[in-house]
DNA sequence: TAGAATCGCCAC
DNA sequence: AAACGTGGCGATTCTA
C-alpha cells in the first residue's frame, strides 16, 4: 500500500480541479472517514473521490461548507455514477452533514452479495471482495484509528487506498453480474437502496413511556411465577424432608430444567415449546413454565435493552436493516431487529405515530400463495384469488368437493396449514405434527390436497427436481441461489428437494417487496410521508395526519403496481390501514 | 475468559 | 433426533 498517490484538498480554491475532473467523469469512487458510526451524532471528517489513476481527498474539516456546494451536485446528479461499497454508510452520513441525497449508486457491496449467491463462505466486506475479486490485499488496520484530530500520511494513504479500488472493483463485479445474467436484480437493488437509506435516516418513534410501563408490569408477573416455580423445581423429590434448602434451579438453562421436572417424576423428550405444550394439560407445572418462558423471553428480548436503541439526538430508533438479508433477497433487520417484534398489542402499541401524525400500515395479502398460483399456473388457486374467495375456506371447499358455506373451521384450520406449509416444502410428519394426527391421516390430507390442485403439484415436483439436477434457483428477477448442498447426501437431499420449493416463492416475494419499497419512496418523495418499517411483506409509513388518507391510497397502489409487474393471472391485495400505532 | 456453538423463540 | 423455508437474538454451555 506504500507509495499510494493521492491528493489532500484543504483549501477552497483547491476545489475547481476536482469539479473538472467530474465534469469529464462517467464514474467516481465515493468513500468517507468518519469519527464515528452514528451520522446522527458523528461527522464526516475526509470524503474521497477516485478517478482513473487519481485519488482526491478532501478534509471537511478544513474546507468551508459552503465551497463544498458544488461537489454536492455532482453527488445528487444520477448521471455521475458513485461508486460506493455498502453506500448506505455514506448516504446516510452525507444526508445528515449536509442535506445532501446521494444519487447514482453503484454499491459494490449489494452487488457483491448478488455475485455471491447465497453462499456462507464469501464475505462481502470491500477487504474480503476486493481480494477475491481483484486478488488485491488491503490492510483495514486505519479503519478505526482517530479521524477527528491531526491526520497523518499512513491515514491519508488507507483512505486514498480505500477509494481507489472501488472503480477496478465495480469493472469487476459488473462483467461478474453480466455473465451471472444478474443485471435485471442488480438493477432492483440499486433502485430500492435509496429507500433503505431513507427509512433508516428517518429512523421509527417509541413511546419510551408505554414501553417502560409496560416492562414493569411483565417484570411483577415474572418474578412471581419464577419464584414459585423455582420453589416447586427445587425440591429435590416429592417426599422431600421439611429442613432440605432443596435445589437451586435456573429456569434459563433447558438442561436443569429437564432434570429438575425429571425428579418430579415428569419425563419430557424435550424442553422445548412445542414438547413442554403436548404435557401441559397433564402437569400445571409445565403450563405455569411455559407461562415463565413467555414472560422472561418478553424481558431479554423486547425489555430495556429497546430502550437503548433509541438515538440521542433524533430519539428515534435507526435499525440496521441489511438489504440483501437472506439468500433469498429477504432484508434482515438488527440492533434492533424491528421484524420481530410480537404481535401482542402491548408491544406494538407503542411503535406510534408522534403528536399530528399517523401511521399507514400496508400489507401483502397472501403474496406467497399468489405467487405460487402463478408459478404453478394451477386452475383452482388462480380461480380461488380471481373470485376473492378466502383462500384457506376455498382449499378446504376444494380437498373435500363441498360448497364454500360447508367447510367448518376445524376443516378451514386444516386447509390453512396445509397452504402454508405446503409453500415450506412440509412432508407427511411435519404436517402430522403441526396438526396432531397421525402421519397416514396427514398423508391423505396431503393427496387430497394435491387432487384439488394438481397444477401445484406439478410445479412443486418440478422445483424441487430443478434443485437436485442443477444445484441453483432463480426467482422472477433472476436473483440467484446457488445451494450448497449434496444431492448424493441423504439428508440434504430431502433439504435441497424443500429449499428448492420455497427459494423461488419467497425469493420471488422478496423482489416484489422491494419493488414495492421503491415506488413507495419514489411516490412518496416530497411529500410529509416516509417509510418507518418494513417487514418483509408489510410497509410501515408515517405521515401527517392531514394527509394520511391519501398517504394510505398512494401506499396501497404503489404496492398493487410493483406485484402486477410480476403476478399477471391473479389479482394482488393489500391490506391497508390508518392507525395510531403499529398494530 | 472471550468467542463459538447450541437451544429456544420472536417475526414473516 | 427430526420431522416445513428464511432470519435475529438472548441465555447458557462448550471450547480453545
Amino acid at each position: 500500500m506504500n507509495g499510494i498517490e493521492y491528493q489532500l484538498i484543504t483549501r477552497a480554491d483547491e476545489l475547481p480541479a476536482l469539479l473538472e475532473l467530474f465534469s469529464h467523469a462517467s464514474a467516481v469512487g465515493l468513500d468517507s472517514e468518519t469519527t464515528g458510526l452514528d451520522p446522527h451524532t458523528s461527522k464526516i471528517r475526509l470524503l474521497q473521490f477516485s478517478f482513473p489513476g487519481r485519488n482526491i481527498l478532501l478534509d471537511v474539516f478544513e474546507l468551508p461548507s459552503d465551497s463544498l456546494k458544488p461537489v454536492f451536485s455532482f453527488l445528487e446528479n444520477p448521471a455521475l455514477t458513485k461508486v460506493a461499497h455498502n453506500a448506505k454508510f455514506d448516504a446516510k452520513f452525507l444526508r445528515s452533514n449536509f442535506g445532501v441525497h446521494l444519487n447514482g449508486i453503484f454499491d459494490t457491496y449489494l452487488s457483491s452479495v448478488l455475485v455471491g449467491a447465497g453462499s456462507e463462505i464469501d464475505r462481502h466486506s470491500l477487504e474480503a471482495s476486493v481480494q477475491r475479486l481483484l486478488s488485491i490485499s488491503m490492510n483495514k488496520e486505519a479503519q478505526l484509528s482517530d479521524w477527528s484530530g491531526h491526520l497523518d500520511k499512513y491515514q491519508l494513504e488507507y483512505a486514498a487506498h480505500d477509494s481507489e479500488v472501488l472503480l477496478p472493483l465495480r469493472d469487476a463485479l459488473a462483467e461478474k453480474l453480466n455473465e451471472m445474467d444478474l443485471n435485471v436484480i442488480a438493477e432492483l437493488e440499486h433502485e430500492c437502496l435509496p429507500s433503505i437509506i431513507d427509512m433508516e435516516f428517518r429512523g421509527v418513534y417509541l413511546d419510551q413511556q408505554r414501553w417502560t410501563d409496560r416492562i414493569s408490569i411483565v417484570r411483577r408477573e415474572c418474578d412471581a411465577v419464577s419464584l414459585s416455580l423455582k420453589e416447586e423445581l427445587g425440591r429435590a423429590s416429592s417426599q422431600m424432608s421439611l429442613f432440605d434448602s432443596g435445589i437451586s434451579v435456573n429456569l434459563d438453562s433447558p438442561h436443569q430444567v429437564r432434570d429438575a421436572l425429571l425428579r418430579l417424576g415428569i419425563d419430557v423428550d424435550s424442553t422445548s415449546e412445542w414438547h413442554l405444550t403436548r404435557m401441559a394439560g397433564d402437569h400445571p407445572i409445565v403450563a405455569r413454565l411455559l407461562t415463565y418462558r413467555s414472560l422472561s423471553k418478553s424481558l431479554s428480548s423486547f425489555g430495556e435493552g429497546l430502550l437503548e436503541f433509541v438515538n440521542p439526538s433524533t430519539k428515534r430508533i435507526h435499525a440496521d436493516f441489511r438489504q440483501i438479508g437472506t439468500p433469498t433477497g429477504r432484508i434482515t433487520c438488527s440492533s434492533p431487529s424491528l421484524q420481530q417484534i410480537p404481535h401482542g398489542i402491548e408491544y406494538r402499541s407503542c411503535f406510534r405515530a408522534p403528536e399530528g401524525r399517523r401511521l399507514v400500515v400496508a400489507d401483502f395479502s397472501q403474496i406467497e400463495m399468489r405467487i405460487l398460483a402463478e408459478l404453478s399456473n394451477d386452475d383452482a388457486l388462480l380461480k380461488a384469488f380471481r373470485l376473492r374467495e378466502d383462500l384457506h375456506r376455498s382449499t378446504a371447499a376444494q380437498m373435500y368437493g363441498i360448497p364454500l358455506t360447508h367447510v367448518t373451521p376445524h376443516l378451514r384450520e386444516k386447509a390453512k396449514g396445509l397452504n402454508y406449509g405446503l409453500v415450506y416444502g412440509m412432508g407427511a410428519e411435519g404436517l402430522a405434527a403441526r396438526l396432531g394426527i397421525t402421519v397416514e391421516e396427514a398423508g391423505a390430507l396431503i393427496d387430497r390436497y394435491f387432487a384439488a390442485y394438481p397444477g401445484v403439484d406439478r410445479w412443486l415436483r418440478r422445483a424441487a427436481d430443478l434443485a437436485i439436477d442443477e444445484g441453483r434457483a432463480r426467482t422472477a428477477s433472476g436473483r440467484l441461489w446457488v445451494f450448497n448442498l449434496d444431492p448424493l447426501n441423504r439428508e440434504e437431499h430431502g433439504q435441497l428437494r424443500r429449499v428448492g420449493k420455497n427459494a423461488p416463492i419467497q425469493g420471488t416475494g422478496s423482489d416484489i417487496f422491494k419493488r414495492a419499497m421503491t415506488i413507495t419512496s419514489n411516490r412518496l418523495k416530497g411529500s410529509d410521508a416516509f417509510i418507518v418499517n418494513s417487514i418483509h411483506d408489510e410497509i410501515v409509513v408515517e405521515c401527517d395526519q392531514a394527509t394520511a388518507d391519501e398517504t394510505a391510497k398512494i401506499v396501497n397502489q404503489s404496492m398493487i403496481d410493483a406485484g402486477s409487474e410480476f403476478l399477471f393471472r391473479v389479482p394482488i391485495e393489500v391490506d391497508v390501514s390508518v392507525t395510531d400505532c403499529w398494530e
